[in-house]
DNA sequence: AGAATTGTTCGTATATTTGCGAATAAGAAA
DNA sequence: TTTCTTATTCGCAAATATACGAACAATTCT
């Protein structure tokens, strides 16, 4: 059981889903997938808490690249990184799908 | 910005993105999605971790509801859960075919 | 009964996460 | 220049998460 690592893929899946873990972060990518707006303080109005706090869970969202945010003074526009959303898809998509549960064969 | 909540789909999700949110959990779920066994004894020999470590990632998976276990002495084992699994597969599924990015309509 | 096998739980240490208010930065407006 | 707006960063506290070895529990084997 030792010197075991992770593949790349199973890391990344990891990443993804790890910046995906709290309501706060799906609630600001939903915000930014229907596009009501980019701006940070509108997605501020949008949630429950403190602006400080709203800014650390957009820097975790932009380190895992599933968003990317760029200063239009005096503001800052957010929104979806398609590349890394499209790749974050695929790869959930993939994980799920090749369960052995999508062929039946999944006991129990 | 006050007493606003996240719905209960955010928060769902949120749930099976944050218990996948691991490389121990996604290798995890990988070994037993491909069904090569679903013994205690055999996820702990295919990960660098101590065996309390591994109980204690596949306590979380159970939480959250993504596989479920039953004792088969001297043994336990295994296995996902594959109604849960599929509403997970679901539920990231509408997250991310939502998105505006699907349409073209992602600015940059 | 005693020993071996299989996992969970306990106790503990360390690291990360979450959250807030206050302080700060940077440009726009007065 | 001072002030206002907008958002990030800092400093801190509290809660969670990660990991391990040792102790336990439950059953089987000798």
């Amino acid at each position: 059981m030792a010197d075991k690592k992770y593949t790349s893929t199973q890391e990344q899946i990891a990443r993804y889903a790890k910046a995906m873990g709290h309501p706060a972060r799906i609630a600001i990518l939903d915000f930014l997938a229907q596009q009501k707006s980019c701006y940070f303080g509108d997605i501020h109005e949008e949630l429950p808490i403190a602006k400080a706090t709203v800014s650390q869970h957009l820097k975790e969202l932009k380190e895992a690249g599933l968003i990317q945010g760029e200063i239009e003074t005096p503001k800052v526009r957010y929104c979806i990184n398609r590349e890394n959303w499209n790749l974050a898809k695929e790869l959930l998509k993939n994980f799920f799908n090749d369960c052995a549960c999508q062929s039946g064969k999944c006991n129990k």
